[in-house]
DNA sequence: GATTTATCTGACCAGCAAGTCACTTAGACC
DNA sequence: GGTCTAAGTGACTTGCTGGTCAGATAAATC
């Protein structure tokens, strides 16, 4: 027989595992969505048996929500002390599209947004969290940098609900094609500052001053 | 014992049986999703059962396969052949504004939207598919309809295929919120028609002739 | 080293839904 | 009315996964 120290089969480390297992189930949520991940593949991935995650998760939805808490809140709660800072509208405005940007492109967003866009009928409380406590509110924090970026003349006057709408819109859709860029050849080889600009550019001259609202197109 | 004719417990119907699965197979699908949607569901909704589903369809994927086909499909049809027409450029772009935004807002668009958005990891080739023959297919649509307009002068020169991009983004993210606007309290009264409009006008004031294209802001 | 206990394991159970098939029945044809 | 068969049924099988728990084990304490 060897006398090689025998590694234990496992060890004790009560106060690793709760971060383990959110690692591994925000990775296999990603990868697979809501109902579709397993609870065998987290345990797996997080290197421990299934019933570990019992012992520190009440059950599957209660594990999902600690991982939108310590993902998607802890990004808004970074967002609003960047909000703090009173700088001059455009270069808030600026940072806050570099930041959004850098977010969106993140793995954890389009697991997120996926998942609250088609799982989430079966929670609608989650579904009403997610509407009201971060999407309405990130909407309310982009008002305040149009709405002064229109007071100091920068913007266009129009309805800063409307052009906050209009931002988003174009941030997240254009992040989900990023995600899925293998599949669609005309954005293949856009690189992601690339993407940045030009979603930047044409957003600042549909907001520029001399361009008139109503447009006399139509 | 009663005289009254009895009625059949069940008809033979085989010309009819496929369209009546689809269609409640669409509802289903649209309100559950592709992996949660039961097969007995979709036979009670259908007045059949679910033995039945299984006489015209070999499974549940061909079924939904069967489902696009009759529903994206049929869409991507009818606008190409409204694409035939060669009208003035931007008449052209404002009918296909409209007719797109009427198609978005029937319960089809988001109900495919959020499978193929978040539940086609699984079935790569449909993904595929729809990426080249839906996406990518009515974005070279409506490139072309851009590129007229800038021939013509009605807008501003930019890459035609970032114009396309930022035109979809507006549309499909602004329709998926309409179907959720009961989530949304500041966009739950706002009408469709004025949605469209403030998409329709964001668009076109981006894309004015006299709107220089980088902005001196950035 | 013996005892104790918090931690961890994995075989097991329960429930659900896709897909099957032996049987039933509508209704066509004689 | 009798016969035949395509059309339809629904109980059953199969496979899978969330959740449980009796037992195993690391490691702390005596």
């Amino acid at each position: 027989m060897s006398e090689t120290p025998v590694q234990p089969r496992w060890r004790r480390l009560p106060e690793e595992r709760p971060k383990q297992i959110l690692d591994a189930a925000l990775a296999v949520f990603a990868e697979r969505g809501l109902s579709a991940a397993r609870l065998d593949d987290i345990a797996r991935l997080a290197g421990l048996s299934k019933g570990t995650i019992y012992l520190y998760f009440p059950n599957k939805e209660e594990l999902f929500r600690e991982v939108v808490r310590t993902t998607v809140i802890a990004y808004i709660a970074r967002a609003e002390v960047f909000f703090e800072s009173e700088r001059d509208a455009l270069q808030s405005l600026q940072a806050w599209m570099d930041g959004y940007w850098t977010w969106l492109r993140s793995p954890v967003f389009p697991a997120m947004h996926r998942i609250f866009n088609s799982e989430l009928r079966a929670f609608p409380d989650l579904a009403a969290f997610y509407a009201t406590e971060v999407i309405e509110r990130a909407q309310r924090l982009v008002c305040g940098m149009i709405e002064r970026a229109m007071d100091d003349g920068t913007f266009r006057r129009m309805e800063p609900l409307v052009a906050a709408r209009m931002l988003s819109a174009l941030f997240v859709t254009h992040a989900m094609w990023y995600h899925q860029r293998n599949c669609f050849k005309s954005i293949a080889d856009v690189p992601n500052d690339v993407m940045l600009a030009q979603i930047r550019d044409f957003f600042f001259t549909a907001m520029r001053q001399d361009a008139s609202g109503v447009s006399q197109l139509a």
